[in-house]
DNA sequence: ACTTGCAACTGGAAATACCAGTGCCTCGGC
DNA sequence: GCCGAGGCACTGGTATTTCCAGTTGCAAGT
């Protein structure tokens, strides 16, 4: 078996900060300890720590000045969509039953996606439609096995994007592809829903078919707020039942 | 005076290899040249090189495999947000007329703003529609110092977000504001417009007012539009009065 | 012809030394 | 006593070197 789930030293010393970072531990607006200190209090070498403070500074998470130090900052202010994920994967590993931010990030998600469907309705042309409509075919066939279903999920997402026509969109759907994809804990929120995601996606197809953007949007809107809803409440069930299981 | 414009030598290889990337001369697909090469070729030592990959292995660009090498992707796959900035920019400075990309950024901030206006409406505080007129009215005293006003703006933008009330929204808003306000070209959109663009914020801030989150969403959409269009115009003046100058 | 294993690549991490900004703090002049 | 100029002791940034650890492919042995 090749490498698996072996993260580099790096990445390990970048996840800590994050972690201690977002939850608080340390302060925004504080300064981080010096890079000599810190990167012998974590047992990882100076070179190894910086990496991991390049990756947080790309992040907006900190902001190192020469000769002065590196500062902690309010990620509400400069953080980037990237962390979504992270506060996420926290939100729901946590086993908070609020799920604020997950539920946030759905709406996001849902308020892109009504618009992009209205953008299609203009844009794509009957060939993009028609393959969307073969995709979703074959993505019921997968409903039995999550991670193939999860993935062809993704798929079919950057199929209808791209079908916008907007390299913009494209590009902001990757970022959170790659989040989703990345936090195991996300995973979830595709596993709970199935039956019920692929009658709204037949649905969606539909309306984008009947070319009329407005309405897309608007009825979009609404059937994707009931998903994200059944969703949510799924989500939290199957968090019961695990939580009040292992006793 | 303090540092000013200077580059750090991480900073100006990465900017060279995306440069490459993006337009093509490092193709998607390829493998980069080993480190220690490259390095040598770059005139930079190889730890310099390696956080310069680094930073655009998480700007979705390259990928590093230890053992075999480090591969170019194909930036409309797995590109992030970040990268519009980069797009956009080159776009613009590259003179061409068609200035594709900013019209489809400017589309993607429209379409998210609509829905933000709508979100608005509904959990707004009146303390907050309160504090957004009252920066409204500051900001039009900037309308002479374009620095000050697009900083003004950027920041009408937060509070409008914020009054939206979604996390997820916010930390998007802070990547493109961050791309937008690190990229000079991007300025031009600002200072090409001023009198416009304080009418329409007063428009909107009147819908936003009235508390019907579907008006808002649609006319929002419609009066961004038009306005827009007509900084794109705005901007092609310009840029064809600096084009036929200097001969 | 197939398998096995050993180089020779690749990137990842470390230790060390030195360069370059910042800011405090002291010392000297007023 | 106050104020300013300079130096020193931090900070982060870069370079160099050495070694570790995967990956790949060629080549020798079966």
């Amino acid at each position: 078996m090749p490498t698996l789930n072996k993260k580099t030293a790096a990445e390990t010393t970048t996840d800590r900060l994050r972690a201690e970072i977002l939850g608080g531990a340390l302060a925004a607006g504080s300064d981080l300890p010096g890079e000599r200190g810190l990167a012998e209090t974590l047992g990882v070498s100076r070179l190894t720590l910086r990496s991991a403070i390049a990756r947080l500074e790309t992040e907006g998470l900190v902001e190192s000045v020469h000769g002065s130090g590196t500062r902690v900052l309010d990620y509400r202010e400069s953080g980037g969509v990237e962390l979504i994920g992270y506060l996420a994967a926290e939100s729901l590993a946590s086993g908070a039953v609020p799920l604020g931010l997950l539920a946030e990030l759905m709406e996001l998600r849902r308020l892109v996606a009504s618009e992009v469907l209205a953008l299609v309705c203009e844009r794509a042309s009957d060939g993009e439609l028609a393959e969307l409509a073969d995709h979703l075919a074959w993505q019921r066939t997968l409903a039995g096995d999550p991670e193939a279903f999860m993935r062809a999920d993704l798929a079919f997402a950057r199929k209808v994007v791209r079908a916008a026509h907007n390299l913009a969109l494209e590009l902001l759907y990757n970022t959170v592809a790659r989040l989703v994809a990345a936090e195991p804990a996300m995973h979830l929120a595709f596993q709970s829903n199935v039956g019920q995601t692929l009658a709204v996606y037949a649905r969606l197809l539909e309306l984008v078919r009947a070319r009329e953007p407005r309405r897309a949007a608007r009825v979009s809107g609404r059937i994707l707020k009931h998903l994200d809803r059944a969703t949510l409440a799924r989500i939290r069930e199957l968090a019961e039942e695990k939580g009040s299981e292992p006793c």
